[in-house]
RNA sequence: UGGGGCGUAGCCAAGUUGGUAAGGCAUCGGAAUUUGGAUCCGACAUUCGGGAGUUCGAGUCUCUCCGCCUCAG
């Protein structure tokens, strides 16, 4: 019998993951992991639902790793003029990293299952991650920047559920968290308000200036770290059109505006990689093969991309709209993720290379 | 002080021969969403600078007052 290790978070789909793995005949083991924003209800929700099912189950504190990985990481990066990507730096660092080594430590070798909606695949003695069988809850964007030595030793026991089928299994199985309502947000913000969030932790916030992009200075702005590439909401600017943040600049304190039809983007950059396979082997794949995501629910598009020293240059086949660095950008081939890579910067190539 | 123009929601702005207030932007609410952002749907002037008058009926006509712009000295 396997050993597996299910993070819990208390909610519907790890709880239906544990159904499902038992039913499979796995030796599950429950773990919840207190980062600092878990509630007391949502721990004894986790814990109830191990106890349902009769596994084993254990709290474990990582809040000063998550403060520090997540939380510092979500500061800075709004700090720099760029747009944090918190749940696919936590998916690395701390729910398929830290939380990994210290159930290895503890356990060995065993297995690791979350409530993901994502498969793993392996072909030809290579893993990826790959789309669920559910599009609209496809996980594999957020879980591109793990590392790819985990991989054969990760299930996800949702990967060919639909949310509803999962919903229904809660149901029918009686477990206690099934109409509880789907998770959103930024797990450690309260009230959904990141601004207020990055305030009280000291963000630096000058009033500067909403400049359009041939100069005019629309009116004035709160603080460049109240923005992201592509926003419309919130700017308090009445225009002919609709106006959108097309970049942000720190040094000078300007937030940059333009219209809808300016905000496509040709291409990205992208660093901090994270290969499934090497470039040769990209190579090998017909350029015609790849797509790229560059936000989670963007439709995939063609691209072709190319190496430039430990930087990746991504060329769209079709303007994508507001390409924001600090974002994910992820490249498939087929369903499969192949690479990942974080967005330092979009590309605007004219008509001739 | 004379001549001309203008004054419609937070902003911009339609409004025809008087017939019972377009649209855009912003804003708000909802849907969707393991980031942010986008998106979608819905709501947004009993009232047209104030007052009086003509009329069955006025943002649209008349008078008057107020405010602003502009051209003359």
């Amino acid at each position: 019998m396997k050993n597996v290790i299910l993070a819990m978070s208390g909610g519907i789909d790890s709880s239906v993951a544990l159904y499902l793995l038992k039913k499979e005949g796995f030796n599950v083991r429950g773990v919840t992991m207190q980062n600092g924003s878990m509630s007391e209800k949502e721990i004894k929700d986790a814990q109830l639902v191990a106890r349902q099912n009769g596994v084993e189950w254990e709290l474990v504190d990582i809040e000063k790793e998550f403060k520090k990985e997540i939380e510092k990481y979500f500061i800075e990066t709004y700090a720099i003029g760029m747009t944090p990507n918190p749940c696919a730096v936590c998916n690395r660092k701390i729910k398929f990293g830290l939380l990994i080594e210290m159930m290895r430590r503890k356990y060995g070798d065993v297995y690791y299952a979350t409530g993901h909606y994502a498969r793993i695949v392996k072909i030809q003695g290579n893993y990826f991650f790959s789309q669920a069988t559910d599009l609209k809850k496809d996980q594999s964007y957020f879980l591109s920047t793990v590392k790819k030595e985990y991989l054969p030793k990760i299930i996800f026991p949702l990967a060919d559920l639909t949310k509803e089928e999962v919903r229904k299994i809660a149901e029918q199985k009686n477990i206690r968290t099934a109409k509880k309502p789907d998770s959103q947000e930024i797990c450690f913000i309260p009230e959904d308000d990141y601004r207020k969030y990055l305030l009280d932790h000291g963000v630096q916030t000058k009033r500067g200036n909403f400049v359009f992009v041939d100069g005019t200075v629309m009116g004035t702005h709160d603080g460049t770290c109240n923005y992201t590439i592509g926003q419309r909401k919130g700017l308090g600017i009445s225009y002919s059109e609709k106006l959108f943040v097309k970049e942000i600049k720190v040094g000078s304190n300007e937030v940059i505006l333009d219209v809808h039809q300016n905000m496509y983007h040709t291409g990205l950059i992208a660093d901090r990689l994270n290969m499934f396979i090497n470039m040769r082997e990209i190579g090998e794949i017909s350029q015609k093969m790849l797509k790229c995501k560059v936000r989670s629910n963007s439709k995939p598009v063609n691209v072709k991309i190319k190496l430039i020293k430990d930087k990746l240059e991504v060329l769209f086949e079709e303007k994508q709209f507001a390409v924001s660095p600090g974002q994910l950008c992820v490249i498939y081939c087929d369903e499969k993720v192949v690479l990942s890579g974080r967005i330092v910067a979009a590309v605007e190539k004219t008509e001739k290379e």
